[in-house]
DNA sequence: ATACTTGTGTGTCCGTCGGACACTGGGTGT
DNA sequence: ACACCCAGTGTCCGACGGACACACAAGTAT
């Protein structure tokens, strides 16, 4: 069944299972058992071993299904992800929606702590990435943007999202978690005096790594753009 | 001279030279071998190998001066960002200073492209790398914004900074250069619309990964905040 | 002048990684 | 009964980060 080209695994049509029905090894067995790895361990231990180990298998066998380990990463990935939403029945216009398309996409993102880091670099897309995608910037039709901006406008939402779930998991920038970071920080405080007072002047809310602070940044700023167009155009 | 802790290579103070003055390897000239093969063949290519090799050194060699690849990562990282600018003679308040903060990062980054890969997970963070943020948290003093939501701003504008120059590299999303990806998004134009009819509406306005788009609605946020805290508290 | 110490660079080895390639053994169609 | 086919195996390779013992030069103390 796999035997034509690979590369199209993620965007042809899988709809045959074709004949061979009893098979030990498939794609979506070998995808769930490397989400289990990365989901446990995190990225770095999702190796064709590892996730081989984990289906009493040797790592040579997942060859069979997957072309490279960069492919099992962009299969795992679309597993993961799960289908696009359909924002559709959100009323209230763009600003919902986009509200409620952050919200799940943030949710599957916390679901698998790896992801922000398999979805940087060059790789694969698939569909349902792509997917989700498509749903957001469906979300913006109507507003006045142009094509051009509705696609920077998601981008850049998505952006804030994978820069906030990166750096819940590791410690991306100076301010979060790490105390070891914060105890430099305080035996320099005469070098950084505008980061030190911020640290002791902060609201005492409570720390999200910036996901409330930017996306409600993000939204007004759209907000501004599409009242600027609304009140030009029409 | 690095007879003391190896953890504080960065933030120890590395101004004692001691006595010995005729160092075939030194931090600074391996750092910039380092950063040589980054900037050439990209991060992937920074082995331990090709840098000794381009010292004319073994591998080995390095590690008595860098107590690990990460510690070496940190140290091109210090070097590479260089040192954080002063935005105190920029005139007109925080919004031209937070411009030219990002426009001098940018630089910075466009000249090293392998900076948004080092930077991401977790890491050694160095002083003048802690310096910029400084800087751009420091632009924001008088704003009205309390310490926690000047961070946030400043965590905001620099992701989107490092998404931008990442989708420069790579192809992180799917509207970014990969024709491939363009040819499959126009062969499924009927399951992604809002996708297709975006790529066919943009305004004709060159390419440059949502930079100046996600900049300027990224300003334009903050600004409803700011002049909403003005308003209320003063 | 000689012996000791200190520190820089070398050589060898290990485990893990992704992947190529030849093989085998059980199930299927004829 | 037969040959074929192909999923899974075993072995090998080069590159990776790094541990460890060693060689060897320079400086110091005697």
């Amino acid at each position: 069944m796999a035997s034509e080209d690979r590369a199209d695994l993620l965007w042809g049509s899988r709809d045959k299972p074709a004949r061979p029905a009893r098979l030990a090894l498939t794609v979506d067995r070998i995808a769930a058992a490397a989400i289990e790895v990365a989901d446990a361990e995190g990225m770095a231990a999702v190796s064709m071993q590892q996730v081989a180990g984990r289906l009493d298998v040797t790592k040579m066998a997942l060859y069979r299904h997957v072309a490279s380990k960069a492919e099992l990463v962009a299969v795992m990935i679309e597993s993961a992800v799960g289908e696009p939403p359909d924002l559709g029945a959100v009323p209230g216009g763009w600003r919902p929606r986009l509200v409620r398309w952050a919200d799940l996409m943030r949710e599957t993102w916390q679901r698998h702590p790896w992801l922000p880091a398999a979805t940087t670099g060059e790789r694969l897309t698939g569909p349902r990435e792509v997917g989700w995608t498509e749903s957001a910037v469906a979300a913006l039709e109507g507003t006045g943007l142009d094509g051009g901006e509705r696609m920077d406008a998601v981008f850049l939402l998505s952006g804030h999202i994978r820069n906030t779930q990166s750096a819940a998991t590791a410690g991306t920038q100076p301010w979060t978690a790490q105390k070891q970071l914060r105890t430099i920080l305080h035996e320099h405080r005469d070098r950084f005096p505008a980061l030190h007072q911020a640290a002791r002047s902060t609201n005492g809310a409570p720390r999200d790594n910036g996901w409330e602070f930017g996306l409600n940044r993000i939204l007004d700023g759209l907000d501004v753009l599409v009242h600027a167009r609304s009140g030009t155009a029409g």
